[in-house]
DNA sequence: TCTGGGGTCCTAGGACCC
DNA sequence: TCTGGGGTCCTAGGACCC
């Protein structure tokens, strides 16, 4: 995330700066050099791998999503082509497929495959600089300052790299050039697809001030709504907003909001991994139940899977965090930290399980329900010998590590504990 | 727009301890 | 027993992103 925290180091500083009290103007400590970074978005990433593994669906409208016969279907990813029909992602099947009949719908989320894509650019990049933060699975930011004598100016380097992912994996990707990730990630939204985009420094503010608030990153419906009451709309209306009225408003946030607006943004390309905070599973339910023991076949199944990605990476988690929707969309959440840190389903389970059967109404069924797991630390296997923490590593330790194994092998719907809805 | 699933960060109140 | 102030942890919710 880039929003939340543009004017954070690495260590979670924050970065110190200075407002001149007559010009309101905000002085950063001066950078060695000005910073070039690039943002790469790729387009329509999960359709186009699709296309790229069907080659006879190149051109056509193609919908990613989940499955159309479950009513929980929305369209994940759309090709260009489909979004030329009104199609955009978050939208419902079968909103889709009443704008697009005739599009080809490609029915589950084959992550995997999109991970090892990604997994492969990444490798590309870093071809061209070390300084590579992915932000999500079809973005990254690239620190590409003083990258001149090899391999060109800015706009060249971002010309090889798209041609490099093109010939490499057949895809192609939208490139953003500016001084910061901010204006970067901007940079590469103008373009799109198959763009190649730069901010220079001089035109900052000509290409800011007319742009809608909701098109920087951060500014969402909410904050849009209430930023339009106070006769906000444009990024040069947000930028000559007085700071202070903003803070009052806003807290901290109110503060970014006017960095952002003024294209100020002094937040690093980590090129670091940056460690896992919380690891969960959701799922919207086929028909909504209000029944203690379908509850508890779900949180179960739920349970497993969040538990076999902790041991797979090996983390343990203190804090279970159940996720309920109602029918009626009412959701809310309720967590409990458990003392002593844990990678197991069936504990994960006690707690999730407890603590839904305190939200289970005779009014209103349940629609989704979700587990995960935060406050995660290492699983140091040498340092669990002490004592106090043999208990939570019961005989159970060991069905684990076999059933992971197995599932390993022959897939996740081969084994389950007994009662546990499975989930693919 | 009849509304998925994976996350992150911030806020605010209350409990508890010193 | 009453009083206080600060720090930290826990919990719940909200906003936002892809």
């Amino acid at each position: 995330m880039i929003a939340p925290r543009p004017m954070k180091h690495n260590s979670g500083e924050i970065i110190k700066y200075s407002v001149s009290p007559k010009t309101n103007e905000v002085r950063f400590p001066d950078h060695p050099k000005e910073p070039v970074i690039l943002h790469v978005d790729m387009d329509a990433f999960f359709a186009s791998v699709e296309q790229k593994e069907r080659p006879w669906l190149a051109g056509k409208p193609v919908i990613v999503g989940g499955d159309p016969q479950k009513r929980c279907g929305v369209v994940t990813a759309a090709s260009y082509a489909a979004r030329e029909y009104g199609i955009k992602a978050g939208m419902s099947l079968l909103a889709a497929r009443r704008l697009c009949p005739h599009a080809v719908f490609l029915i589950g989320i084959h992550g995997e495959k999109y991970e090892y894509v990604s997994s492969r650019l990444v490798k590309i990049f870093r071809q061209f600089t070390p300084q590579v933060e992915p932000y999500s699975i079809d973005e990254a930011f690239l620190d590409i300052t003083g990258c001149e004598r090899l391999f060109g100016p800015p706009m060249e380097l971002g010309r090889k790299l798209k041609e490099k992912v093109k010939a490499e994996l057949g895809l192609s990707c939208s490139v953003g050039i500016a001084p910061s990730k901010l204006l970067a990630k901007l940079a590469s939204s103008l373009n799109k697809p198959n763009g190649l985009t730069i901010i220079p420094k001089e035109k900052i503010r000509a290409i800011l001030n007319p742009l809608d608030v909701t098109e920087l990153c951060g500014i969402g419906r909410s904050t849009a709504k209430v930023l339009s009451h106070l006769g906000i709309h444009t990024a040069g209306e947000l930028a000559s907003y007085p700071v202070e009225v903003l803070k009052r408003k806003f807290g901290i946030v109110g503060e970014w909001l006017h960095f952002m607006a003024n294209g100020i943004d002094c937040s690093p390309v980590i090129s670091g991994a940056i460690p896992d905070k919380s690891m969960g599973h959701s799922r919207t339910l086929p028909r909504d139940i209000d029944d203690p023991k379908q509850i508890a076949s779900i949180l179960l199944g739920l349970s497993s899977l969040v538990a076999r990605r902790l041991r797979k990476g090996g983390f343990l988690g203190r804090t279970i965090t159940l996720r309920l929707r109602y029918s009626d969309f009412f959701s809310l959440t309720r967590s409990e930290t458990i003392p002593r840190p844990t990678d197991s389903e069936h504990a994960i389970f006690k707690v999730a399980f407890k603590l839904a059967l305190g939200l289970v109404s005779g009014i209103r069924k349940i629609r989704l329900l979700g587990v995960s797991v935060s406050q995660l630390i290492r699983d140091e296997k040498p340092l669990q010998i002490p004592l106090p923490l043999v208990e939570y590593r019961d005989k159970r330790e060991e069905v684990y590590s076999v059933m992971d194994r197995i599932r390993d092998k022959f897939g996740e719907d081969v084994i389950r504990w007994g009662g546990a809805t499975v989930f693919g």
